[in-house]
RNA sequence: GCCGGUGUGUUGGAACUGGCAGACGAGACGGACUCAAAAUCCGUUGUCAGCGAUGGCGUGUGGGUUCGAGUCCCACCACCGGCACCA
């Protein structure tokens, strides 16, 4: 009789192991080797530690680099911290701690915890973005955004959320309140340092066709640009020394326009002043507009207010007629040129303002009734009321009269993008200070690069100034400097990049983490770049990754990175739940801590129930119960030592150890853990069925359960003899030849319900499948006395007799 | 409103290019072992009718294509995720 199974010793003895082996280092030192680069999102060390949502991601690629190696590759699976930002740092103001100190202790923690679980990382390359010298090289990279007009400061209205009293991104508002917090969020106008993300609109959008993202990444990216043609067309004022330019996807209906919009904040007000006769109205107007947040401009969407600029008109470029201006809460400044041409006719905003406020509605495309609805097909229509477009379809009379108004003068094509440009300063201590220095006579200018990294000052007082400024702002010693360019005297910017700097960048400085000198090897990123496989969060989709794809191409045009693109393939877990299928979380008191369940049911046999409790991508509430089945299992793989008999090795047995082999390999490429793990499992009872196991036979099973539960199935490699170590065997290979049997079972069927099964011979082909309608005795009768209509035989599948 | 996804037993979920629905796990029930319990092992477990062999029904709803539909097509319902006054 084999012993117990102890988790608790059997799992430490080969974390030691693999430790003191440096089982999982890549290898730098033969770059020609076929190589594998697989990543997780390096995790945010919070205090409450792991959660069982992280070993999700990680065990699924541990699985595949663990399953890479033994085929060959040499792989890279590194990991590390992203460990800048608020959490951290509202801790340490709470407590009184340093952010410095929390995070250490942090990241101790979620390493013994990451370690438990058998993670195969390659902890030597162990990265965190707080250090100076990996944040020397973010520093580095924003400069050169900077030198190349990337990074610009501009006084803007940002999104400011009042509960962390910090300026956020666009893609940090979610639904009209901050991600992180749920904090209220409104506007605020304040100087910001902002990064053109926007000029790599297209290039984000075409990367996007060389990599293999799973299509639902894809479609929200494309969604967030938002990409959008049209064109502009200038609208002439007569009491305006400048023409109102709007931005259209439909120059066709131009014909239609019968009044036009600006937005509240629209500059054109100001330089109208008091030719606006009713200019009291329509500030009074734009400071309610200005009051309201985001969010309760949405809320209100349906409902359009406005108000018209008294005295003042436009002019429709094609019919000469005269056109009122409105102001209205419905046109965004931020977008477009922040005026639009109403065409209420064929759109349902300007439909329901023009309902609103009693403005004509002219039809220029015919086929709808635009009196009751907007009509906004462009597929159907035929071009009305329209002059030289009469007659034609929506798509020729674009065409048309864009070369008109090219020709003209008045107009030209646009291509508009919903992106905007990446709020990039932070109002906080805990974060990589911005290297720039502000001098009167110069300007802007930047921290001289082998004066890098600009570190960050120590303060035990991270409170934001009540101006709401960064805490830096009241360390003078600091924040006075002398410029780099004249040497006068100049001050330290005193905002800190976003979380979202460290984590843009972080899988180049794993090809090469200690390099002093560059950013990393070129040699080496040649190699190991770009990440083969990278899985992580969709609720990282239009943050992290469209921020790092960008920060990418940029260093990849400026001669960094060798490839365009960081990712090749980009792949997307499922949301683990608690178990009352609820969202996990500390109010709801449903949260699991991996470390119990480790501690009870062992590292392996959680790592196995993560994999197999439900599909991959989908949300899949968490079962305790279930876990103990995997442990269960794990303990019947334990006590096939004590049923190891040699034998002969029947035909039936190959073929279940090959349709074994063939599954897992093919499953776990497409991340169909849970399958893969049922293959296991039912060979498993298929042995216990037939009572024994051989060698040979426990042998391939261990390689193929190993990515899964590494410890178990290393331990019983060296209890069984194996020659050298588990992780260091070749994955087997399906010989598809023994997947063949003589005989196999076929169904017949009469007119579609099933009724007897068959044993052919496994050659069989269709004639010979037909032929058992007359030859063979159970077929006989099953259609005796019957008229047959027809046969259908699929070989080796299936007889249908339709018969009455 | 738009885009994407999902809907299968008591339950988490399987089902390759249309071809045996419910693999594998959880739970439940029955049995063996045990003084007893746990653990383990064996068996049953979609539903209705029948002692039974067997037969009817069954993959959100309603239609359709097909010898054959969970899978394909049309219409609809519910839930989840993303975007949303983007001109």
């Amino acid at each position: 009789m084999s012993q117990a199974y102890e988790h608790l010793s059997i799992e430490k003895k080969w974390q030691d192991i693999w430790d003191a082996e440096q089982a999982f280092k890549a290898d730098d030192s033969d770059l020609t080797k076929p190589k594998f680069y697989g990543l997780i999102e390096f995790p945010y060390p919070s205090g409450a530690g792991l959660h069982v949502g992280h070993p999700r991601s990680n065990t699924a690629l541990d699985i595949i680099s663990r399953k890479r190696r033994m085929q060959g590759y040499n792989v890279l699976y590194p990991i590390g911290w992203d460990a800048f930002g608020l959490p951290t740092e509202n801790y340490a103001i709470k407590n009184n701690i340093h952010p410095e100190i929390v995070t250490k202790q942090n990241i101790d923690h979620f390493r013994e915890q990451l370690k438990k679980i058998g993670f195969s990382f390659d902890y030597s390359r162990e990265v965190n973005t707080t250090d100076a010298d990996y944040y020397k090289w973010t520093q580095w990279i924003f400069l050169q955004l900077f030198k190349k007009g990337l990074a610009y400061k501009s006084e803007i209205a940002i999104n400011w959320c009042t509960s962390c009293n910090v300026g956020l991104a666009n893609e940090e508002v979610v639904g009209g309140v901050c991600e992180r917090c749920g904090g209220e969020v409104i506007r605020k106008t304040k100087s910001q340092w902002m990064l053109r993300i926007t000029d790599y609109a297209q290039k984000l959008l075409d990367g996007l066709e060389d990599v293999d993202f799973i299509e639902k990444v894809k479609t929200q990216q494309r969604n967030w640009i938002g990409k959008s043609q049209g064109a502009l067309v200038k609208f002439n004022v007569p009491e305006y020394n400048d023409n109102l330019t709007v931005f259209t996807t439909r120059p066709d209906t131009l014909f239609g326009a019968t009044y036009m919009v600006i937005s509240p904040e629209h500059p054109m007000i100001d330089a109208l002043g008091s030719k606006i006769k009713n200019l009291d109205v329509v500030l009074a107007y734009r400071e309610e507009a200005q009051k309201k947040s985001d969010f309760e401009r949405t809320e209100t969407a349906k409902d359009k207010t406005g108000v018209v600029l008294e005295g003042i008109t436009a002019v429709n470029p094609l019919t000469n007629t005269l056109i009122p201006i409105w102001v209205s809460d419905y046109v965004l400044m931020s977008y477009g040129t922040g005026a639009i041409m109403a065409v209420p006719a064929h759109d349902e905003r300007d439909w329901a303002f023009a309902k609103k406020f009693d403005l004509p509605i002219i039809e220029v495309v015919a086929g709808g009734s635009v009196q009751e609805e907007a009509f906004t097909d462009i597929q159907s229509g035929t071009m009305v009321n329209s002059g030289f477009l009469n007659g034609m379809s929506v798509a020729e009379a674009k065409k048309a009269i864009i070369e008109y108004l090219t020709e003209k003068g008045i107009g030209e094509a646009k291509v508009n993008y919903k992106l905007r440009d990446w709020v990039f300063s932070r109002q906080r201590y805990w974060g990589e200070p911005i290297p720039l220095v502000y001098c009167e006579k110069c300007g802007w200018v930047p921290v001289d690069e082998h004066e890098l990294p600009l570190r960050l000052p120590h303060t035990d007082d991270f409170i934001p100034t009540a101006d709401a400024q960064s805490p830096l702002a009241k360390l003078e010693d600091w924040v006075n400097t002398t410029c780099p360019k004249c040497g006068g005297k100049a001050r330290r910017e005193t905002d800190t990049m976003p979380q979202w700097a460290g984590s843009s960048w972080y899988f180049i400085r794993y090809v090469d983490p200690h390099n002093t000198d560059v950013i990393a090897d070129k040699e080496k990123m040649n190699y190991w770049l770009p990440v083969d496989w990278y899985n992580g969060g969709m609720e990282h989709t239009t943050l992290h990754l469209l921020y790092s794809r960008f920060w990418h191409r940029f260093l990849y045009d400026i001669g960094v990175v060798p490839t365009k693109e960081p990712y090749l393939k980009r792949t997307s877990h499922g949301m683990i739940l608690g178990e009352n299928s609820e969202k996990m979380s500390k109010s709801r008191g449903n949260v699991i801590n991996p470390d119990d369940i480790v501690a009870e049911i062992g590292a392996d046999a959680f790592r196995m129930y993560e994999m197999f409790m439900g599909a991959f991508d989908q949300a899949i509430p968490w079962s305790t119960k279930g876990a103990r089945g995997c442990r269960r299992f794990l303990e019947r793989v334990w006590r096939l030592q004590d049923i190891i008999k040699e034998e002969p090795i029947t035909q039936e047995r190959e073929s279940m150890l090959h349709g074994m082999i063939k599954k897992v390999s093919d499953d776990i490429e497409l991340m169909k853990f849970n399958t893969a793990i049922a293959a296991m499992m039912t060979y498993v009872n298929d042995i216990y069925r037939l009572g024994s196991i051989s060698k040979e036979e426990l042998k391939t099973l261990l390689v193929l359960l190993n990515p899964v539960s590494p410890h178990i199935t290393e331990e019983m490699w060296e209890l069984m003899g194996f020659e050298g170590r588990l992780y260091q065997t070749a994955w087997p290979i399906c010989d598809e030849t023994k997947l063949v049997k003589d005989e196999i079972e076929i169904v017949v069927q009469i007119c579609g319900k099933i009724k007897a099964k068959l044993m052919v011979p496994a050659t069989i082909d269709k004639a010979g499948m037909e032929k058992l309608v007359e030859e063979n005795d159970t077929v006989k009768a099953l259609v005796a006395g019957k008229e047959i209509k027809k046969i259908v035989a699929v070989p080796g599948k299936l007889l249908n007799i339709v018969a009455i």
